[in-house]
RNA sequence: GCGCCCGUAGCUCAACUGGAUAGAGCACCGGCCUUCUAAGCCGGGGGUUGCAGGUUCGAGUCCUGCCGGGCGCGCCA
């Protein structure tokens, strides 16, 4: 309908164009849009405003030249024009409920489209590094993540998710001595664990478990390897320069082979352990993408020469640096350092250089909002790779404040004092957990409280949604006709006439282009928005005593089952683009 | 010091990307259950959109400067 308006316009504009009561050279950028109150008719146009200095004229004036000159079409019922000249759109559309056999029709794919069909886009998120169990603010690009995926399907695109493991690098080396340190102490060894290593009670469990299974054999005592051991913090040194030192011990006296065992144990376990996690989430993953598989396969290596062969290198104090600067960064970045090793930067290059070369049409990476002056870095390299830098976009997803009988809590992997995805999960459940996560917008701090979300009551938002579909579903349960019946199906629309009914009609039908715009401003809170405003409608028009979905008269009672079946289903399927379950019963 | 994000009702947030009288929930006050689930509905109070300018038919939204909060500024990952 918004179309077929703005194509109307468009027409009398060309019209009074051809017969010169208008300029030729005009700038038209003119929007169609619903109007917020019924006072304003369905739809509203803002063009004579926007036209009125070009042409000369006062808006009004404007506007309604422009009236005059509208086709003639069946769907406009009557147009105003209205404070300073917006044209109000009067259509004739959904009069006898015609919604409700689509959406009934349609039933499942009610809301679905096919604008983005040919397009493949991938979506990297959560992607924390495998040194721990994922916290509550990991849940937030979770949920944020998955969301969105879900949506982008909606609308026609190919999605791939795909979830980057940071299996290579310091903070392995680090957290596989972490565990070793561990299992030495389960072999009854005493000495200060290092105030850097990773104190979570997660690595005692992977210690007990290569313990259990080697006893002793990779036992050695703390005399030879705490000799030359620079001191750690509590000591008056530095703790970085401490682990480092340890590290290497471990990887001496370990061996290669020996070390791998620890490193590949700790690295499984708490993979695995996040997949369960985010599974149990409702969060599923196309791909788990190995940053050390890029090393192994010379992917790094690739890139790096892809960039020095376009001139986008040089050298420098025995390090290799890329000229991000002409691509708008504020500094020129190291990709290989004086020591020969390539950074973090230089994988990740490699790594969206892989992506592409995988065929996406689009990218999206989610990254917390402490990574947003990595942006314009990845951007200019995007670039620098010959690729669009506008097809990669990321959504920085802000940070979720903890709050606790009215205090912040503070959180900090390495310490391990963090409340767990898991036990957030335990506590609220998954529906109301994923459904709280993406309520605001993804740039917005988010205060998550966590006895407002444990308190099960209804403060809690999800329940108000869910609560509306299991009303409908009780409703059938008790009229004792199943929502296929026929008599349902073919129920006739125009009984549903009161002021409540039409309310809904409208909303069902809104449904589509809520989706729509919700995947391309890649902004869940727009359909979470949404179904409160639908489930609110529903509740509504329920309190209402002449509503009475079960009536006397058939004819009515049919077509409001109809109405509340088509409720039913726009609920169904919104609440499963957030993969939040929709109840039959509460 | 430089850069990015944010500031809207007592609290948590919306506002269709520049549109009409800034809206919800919580909290507060008052109504509605012998009739399809009261985890619900209806009504009420509550605002100089941080401050000051500017741009235009029109600003919470855009530009400038302040104030306040968050984050980032490594040959770390």
């Amino acid at each position: 309908m918004q179309t077929k308006l703005t194509k109307a316009v468009s027409t009398a504009i060309s019209s009074l164009q051809a017969t010169e009561k208008l300029p030729q050279d005009l700038k038209i950028n003119f929007q169609v849009t619903r109007s917020k109150d019924k006072a304003h008719g369905d739809f509203a146009c803002n063009i004579a405003m926007q036209l009125a200095k070009q042409a000369q004229m006062a808006p009004r004036q404007l506007a309604e030249l422009l009236v005059s000159n509208l086709p003639d079409d069946g769907n406009i019922k009557k147009v105003e024009i209205a404070g300073p000249g917006f044209l109000n759109f009067y259509v004739n559309e959904n009069l006898h409920g015609e919604i409700l056999d689509s959406v009934l029709q349609q039933n499942e794919s009610y809301g679905l489209s096919k604008k983005y069909s040919n397009k493949k886009v991938q979506i990297e998120f959560v992607s924390a590094n495998p040194t721990g169990p994922l916290h509550v603010g990991h849940g937030r690009g979770a949920a944020y993540g998955a969301t969105i995926a879900n949506l982008l399907a909606a609308v026609g695109y190919q999605v791939q998710r795909e979830y980057y493991v940071n299996d290579a690098g310091r903070q392995i080396d680090i957290l596989t001595t972490s565990v070793w340190l561990r299992y030495l102490e389960l072999c009854d060894e005493n000495f200060n664990f290092p105030v850097n290593a990773y104190q979570g009670d997660y690595i005692w469990d992977i210690a007990a478990t290569l313990h259990r299974e080697y006893s002793d054999k990779f036992l050695h005592h703390t005399q030879q390897w705490m000799i030359d051991l620079p001191a750690d913090e509590p000591q008056g040194g530095d703790k970085e320069v401490h682990i480092d030192a340890i590290i290497k011990k471990a990887k001496s006296l370990l061996g290669k082979d020996n070390y791998e065992i620890f490193a590949k144990c700790a690295l499984d376990t708490i993979t695995n352990d996040i997949k369960d996690d985010l599974a149990l989430f409702g969060v599923q993953y196309d791909n788990w993408y190995s940053e050390k598989s890029l090393i192994t396969n010379h992917k790094v290596q690739e890139a790096l020469s892809t960039l020095e062969k376009n001139g986008h290198t040089y050298e420098k104090d025995g390090a290799l640096w890329f000229r991000s600067i002409q691509f708008g960064d504020e500094k020129d970045r190291v990709l290989v350092r004086e020591n020969g090793n390539h950074t973090y930067f230089a994988s990740d290059i490699a790594y969206h250089l892989d992506k592409y070369n995988r065929g996406f049409d689009r990218l999206i990476n989610i990254w917390g909002a402490d990574h947003h002056g990595y942006i314009t870095r990845i951007k200019a390299a995007v670039e620098a790779l010959g690729q669009d830098p506008t097809s990669l976009n990321i959504p920085l997803v802000q940070f979720a404040n903890l709050y606790k009988g009215g205090k912040k809590l503070v959180m900090s992997t390495r310490s391990g004092e963090f409340v767990t995805l898991r036990e957030l999960r335990k506590q609220v459940g998954k529906d109301a957990a994923r459904f709280f996560y993406v309520m605001r917008k993804h740039e917005q701090h988010l205060d998550f409280d966590l006895d407002l979300a444990t308190s099960q009551s209804k403060d809690n938002p999800v329940y108000y949604v869910q609560y509306a579909h299991a009303r409908i579903c009780s409703i059938f349960q008790q009229a004792n006709v199943a929502m296929q019946d026929p008599s349902v199906i073919s129920a006739d629309n125009s009984q549903l006439s009161n002021q409540h009914e039409k309310n809904l009609l409208k909303l069902l039908e809104q449904f589509p282009e809520h989706v729509l715009s919700s995947a391309e401003k890649l902004s869940p809170h727009i359909v979470v928005n949404y179904l409160r405003d639908l489930a609110n409608a529903f509740h509504s028009f329920y309190n209402e005593k002449d509503n009475q979905v079960i009536s006397e008269n058939l004819e009515l009672r049919y077509a409001r089952l109809k109405l509340i079946n088509a409720t039913k289903i726009v609920l169904y399927n919104g609440l499963n683009l957030l993969d939040v379950s929709a109840p039959q019963k509460m």
